[in-house]
RNA sequence: GCGCCUGUAGCUCAGUCGGAUAGAGCAUCCGCCUUCUAAGCGGACGGUCAGGGGUUCGAAUCCCUUCAGGCGCGCCA
């Protein structure tokens, strides 16, 4: 049950009945002010506008068409002609019992449920995992999980960059070290230290350098050493990252890597599609497609260049030979790619190429979710106190560590284990938690002190609401399952929270068209705060029979919420801290 | 040079595609534990929405312009 949407269509239906056009939004939102009941109406006044008559003798025309009664209590034309709709406090109980009866919090299923093909994390395999791709990673899997939840068919694709010119000089350092008889897979346990090896080597070195171009070549000619070798690489870079999946607790696995050499084969009939097509243009060598979409003022085009000089292929025609197989081998009704918004323009030329091309349905959503940079408290991009940049796994770690040591803090007399489990998914859900509740597009900068603070918009914050629901669950002492009645909405803290628990579908339908997670972030912080009020304001277990059976089941729906909110951003939660 | 993004309270951030008197948290100040976890709750203070112009019943939001910052722009990914 969405709320929202069911009053939109009454509205709406009102509207037309009173004359309005068919297509003229209600523009139902939630109210911004109690005063203005649950739900206020905003599409009056334009279609009253737009059919020349008085704003608010057209609500007076809409509200006799209108039948809420069901529902609300009060429905009143309010300022230029606005309607705001009061909900009834038995009505939202009622619903309240449905809900909490039902085996997804009365989540309707998408219509139509869609293939949906999310591109996220992707990390580039010849390093180990940095902060630069915790947004990606985070983000897009919260989107993944809540599209999942709504019933749509997601198809992670984790586009592993495996190949290009870098592998040529990691491929010659693991040669050399085979060569001086060390342990390559020693060195390469951290791969970081690889990679700055191997750089040295590449720029201090010019017969290694040489060495390393020759095995570029290789490589791509498919050399047999040479492939053993690359596998033997990718292999323990890709376990790296499945570590750090797992620490994060991400739902990437192997079967959602689709690296950027399984497109290989298809590069050659990408180019040849696009030149049967009259697309491409050769300048100074080089296969070119000159979209005049792209061009500036003086009519100058910046060229997407699918072929170099020479024959190689490029990231573009990989993006594009990617775009390809999403349509006619995955068959996605949406693409979604959460990457850096420095790709930008990259992706908009992808997206007009591939549409000009044919390689995407006209009906096929193709969506670049971009996302901003995270910087350090100087206002530069994030790096290590001795100026690095953060391996994912440390920061990771140093979360853990912390959250750690304020539990200690906190409650001396539990048992080490304990603080050490509370303090791994606190850390966690702390960074986890700092990213998602951020808007996506935006760029934020990185606090241990803020995102492991109690208070406020904090991880920390939910989930020590979610444990004092348990805690009171736990008390209780009563069968969940079994708990039934009427579910009681009077006191102003009960109607509050009643209100809010019927919003969940609002807002995880909202993180699933936008593919902004901090929507449900921010809904999460507003109940557990409404929660917090209520728990002070109406106490549970000592309460006479029949309100504590109806407060007992608003914690119980609450703690739900809370956890299936939580778990769609991948954070868990903690039944005491 | 061209293009994209950002600019909201001292700080960190929201603002539901144009709605009503711009909201949280931190910090500062004032209250609340012999009752379900005070890692909490209630309240106060705090704003030229970067500046200017425009569009209209109505603008933080849309258009133009100036300023400030970030990023991207032919054979890297």
């Amino acid at each position: 049950m969405n709320i929202q949407t069911l009053l939109n269509q009454r509205i709406q239906a009102a509207m037309v009945a009173a004359g309005a056009d068919a297509d003229a939004p209600a523009l139902v939102r939630q109210s911004a002010k109690v005063q203005f009941g649950d739900y206020q109406a905003n599409g009056i006044m334009g279609a009253a506008k737009k059919a020349g008559s008085n704003p608010r003798e057209f609500a007076t025309n809409v509200l006799a068409q209108l039948d809420l009664s069901d529902l609300a209590d009060k429905v009143e034309i309010a300022g230029p002609g606005f309607i705001n709709i009061f909900l009834k406090n038995d009505w939202l109980g009622s619903q309240l019992g449905t809900l909490r009866q039902s085996e997804r919090l009365d989540i309707s299923p998408a219509e139509p449920a869609q293939t949906v093909v999310v591109d996220y994390s992707s990390p580039n395999l010849a390093k180990e995992m940095h902060v630069g791709h915790l947004r990606s990673t985070v983000i897009g899997d919260a989107v993944v999980r809540t599209l999942e939840f709504l019933g749509h068919k997601v198809i992670r694709q984790n586009h592993v960059g495996d190949w290009g010119t870098q592998f040529g000089m990691l491929l010659a350092y693991m040669e050399r070290l085979r060569a001086a008889d060390a342990q390559v897979s020693m060195a390469l346990s951290d791969l970081e230290t690889f990679y700055r090896e191997a750089k040295k080597c590449f720029d201090e070195d010019e017969t290694f350098s040489q060495r390393a171009r020759e095995l570029v070549v290789e490589l791509q000619s498919g050399d047999e050493l040479c492939i053993k070798l690359w596998n033997e690489f990718i292999e323990v870079s890709l376990q790296h990252c499945e570590e750090t999946y797992q620490m994060l607790g991400v739902s990437l696995a192997r079967q959602d890597v689709m690296p950027e050499s399984a497109y290989n084969d298809d590069l050659p009939s990408v180019v040849s599609d696009l030149e049967a097509q009259n697309l491409i243009t050769e300048d100074q060598g080089a296969k070119c497609v000159f979209l005049e979409e792209f061009a500036n003022k003086d009519g100058e085009i910046t060229p997407i260049i699918v072929q170099k000089t020479g024959g190689g292929f490029l990231y573009a025609t990989t993006d594009l030979a990617a775009i390809r197989h999403r349509q006619r081998v995955l068959g996605a009704n949406r693409v979604l790619y959460f990457v850096d918004a420095r790709q930008s323009l990259h992706f908009q030329q992808m997206f007009t190429l591939a549409r000009k091309a044919g390689f995407v349905a006209p009906t096929t959503e193709l969506t670049h979710m971009p996302f901003g940079t995270v910087m350090g408290s100087d206002g530069k991009p994030f790096k290590t106190r001795s100026g690095g940049v953060a391996k994912l796994s440390a920061l990771l770690e140093e979360a853990q560590e912390r959250a750690f040591q304020l539990v200690a803090e906190k409650n001396p007399d539990m048992p080490e284990a304990e603080q050490r489990n509370i303090g791994r998914v606190v850390g966690i859900a702390s960074v986890k938690y700092a990213d998602l509740s951020k808007n996506r597009t935006s760029d934020y900068v990185f606090n241990w002190d803020n995102m492991l603070s109690f208070e406020g918009n904090t991880a920390p914050y939910l989930l020590y609401a979610y444990s004092r629901v348990a805690s009171i669950v736990r008390r209780a002492e009563v069968d969940v399952a079994t708990l039934t009645g009427a579910i009681l909405v009077e006191a102003e803290q009960e109607r509050a929270l009643a209100v809010k628990l019927c919003q969940f579908a609002e807002a995880i339908e909202q993180v699933a068209a936008d593919g902004m997670p901090h929507f449900l972030c921010a809904y999460l912080y507003d109940l557990a705060g409404i929660f917090m009020s209520f728990y002070e304001a109406c106490p549970i277990l000592n309460a006479e029979a029949e309100v504590k059976n109806s407060r007992l089941q608003l914690a119980l729906t609450t703690a739900a919420t809370l956890q299936q909110g939580l778990s769609l951003l991948g954070i868990e939660t903690l039944e005491r801290m």
